[in-house]
DNA sequence: TGGAAGATACCTCTGCCAGAGGTATCTTGA
DNA sequence: TCAAGATACCTCTGGCAGAGGTATCTTCCA
């Protein structure tokens, strides 16, 4: 494993000790507010790869493993640095979508246009959920870099994709709700978000794409 | 492995063999033409699963290995049908995103705009293509559902979906570009690139993606 | 003072899954 | 007739998520 290229989500460990050293919980929270919605980022990877990326050489013990609970910082090494800036200079992989709500969807003529809508109104209702939870935040508080005064550092970018994303994906709801309801009753298609947030949370279970409660 | 739940990807082969019985071969065609942005089906997933779907009684063989290159078709049982009809009545994990070009985009204050640039343009050409194959390919090709006629069926929604996404990441990607550009002729930023490791970087403290509601 | 309950921090194991790489078969065409 | 390429299936490796576990620390209430 030593020898292998580095993975993306190694690289991503890289990057948020390239702001300042972290432990492996600290890198866990910052990876879920700030790439939660982009890159996912594992308990089971990332001890592990905090291993592997000591063994390289790549990161180094900040401290002795101190504070509450033994936690044990870790910083970024030159070489850390020098890969980490390599990478970000690479092609990018190509965006993957995993997405078994619309899987279902394909499928919907099977069952019937009751289950049509009951999936889109959960859907619907999961990422109304996400999108509060992604707006509550403080938007400023991500910032500190180099630009902080223009706002145009990744996190910030980063941050209106999401939420380009989840309003992009609230909308195709409401389209696909329409074209539906029109299809059984003849035009009842007006309702708005009070309405289908009554309806359920759906998304229960934590996810990269969830509000995560976990 | 038999008496487990089915998974996302077993229970899409036995969507597709729903509309009719189809060789693995065929099965991933249609996976790549019709879901392929929401859901993708690998080969070293799709033959070792057709098999355990088999072994459950969830699809049979439709005659024997025939035609060109020895193929075997495949159909859906009573079960097969049962089971896929059970699994679209059930809520659905939330979509996750797996994007390694805005992960770099996050940490791209550590090498400059200049790289940011590239990686967006890059990223703009890559998701132009990709619109481009999705727009050649005919959309009633798949369909044979039971509202063919209306062009409402799952396939349509799906690809209306995907659409939305191509478009809505397009126009996310000239608005930074847009912002990039105006930030550098109007500023300094390129020759600042460097300077940016040697600052302390802060958007750790309480920033945000997801908010944790626990 | 003490002990139950919960949060914190790290770890391990299992299995889904993509992608690389392989074999065998069929078609094309020079 | 034989090479080259497309087709159809298969196997192996390793990234990765999620469940579940342990140990530690804090809080709070009796």
């Amino acid at each position: 494993m030593v020898y292998r290229a580095l993975t993306p989500t190694a690289q991503a460990i890289l990057g948020f000790l390239s702001f300042r050293s972290r432990s492996g919980y600290e890198i866990r929270q910052a990876a879920q507010r700030t790439a939660g919605l982009v890159w996912g980022v594992s308990d089971g990877q990332l001890y592990p790869q905090l291993h592997d990326l000591h063994a390289r050489g790549l990161i180094e013990p900040d401290g002795a493993p101190e504070g509450p609970k033994s936690r044990q910082r870790w910083r970024l090494t030159d070489a850390g640095r020098e890969a980490l800036q390599a990478w970000l200079r690479e092609p990018a992989a190509p965006p993957v979508l995993r997405d078994e709500g619309l899987l279902k969807l394909l499928f919907v003529d099977e069952v019937g246009l009751d289950v049509a809508r009951d999936l889109l109104e959960r859907r619907r209702a999961g990422l109304v959920a996400l999108r509060e939870s992604v707006l509550s935040l403080v938007p400023g508080a991500e910032r500190g870099g180099p630009d902080a005064e223009t706002g145009l550092t990744g996190p910030t970018l980063v941050r209106a994709f999401g939420l380009d994303f989840l309003e992009m994906s609230i909308a195709w709801c409401d389209q696909a709700l329409a074209q539906l309801g029109r299809r059984r009753r003849g035009g009842n298609d007006g309702a708005d978000a009070g309405d289908h947030q009554a309806s359920q949370r759906a998304y229960a279970g934590s996810g990269p794409l969830s509000a995560a409660p976990s």
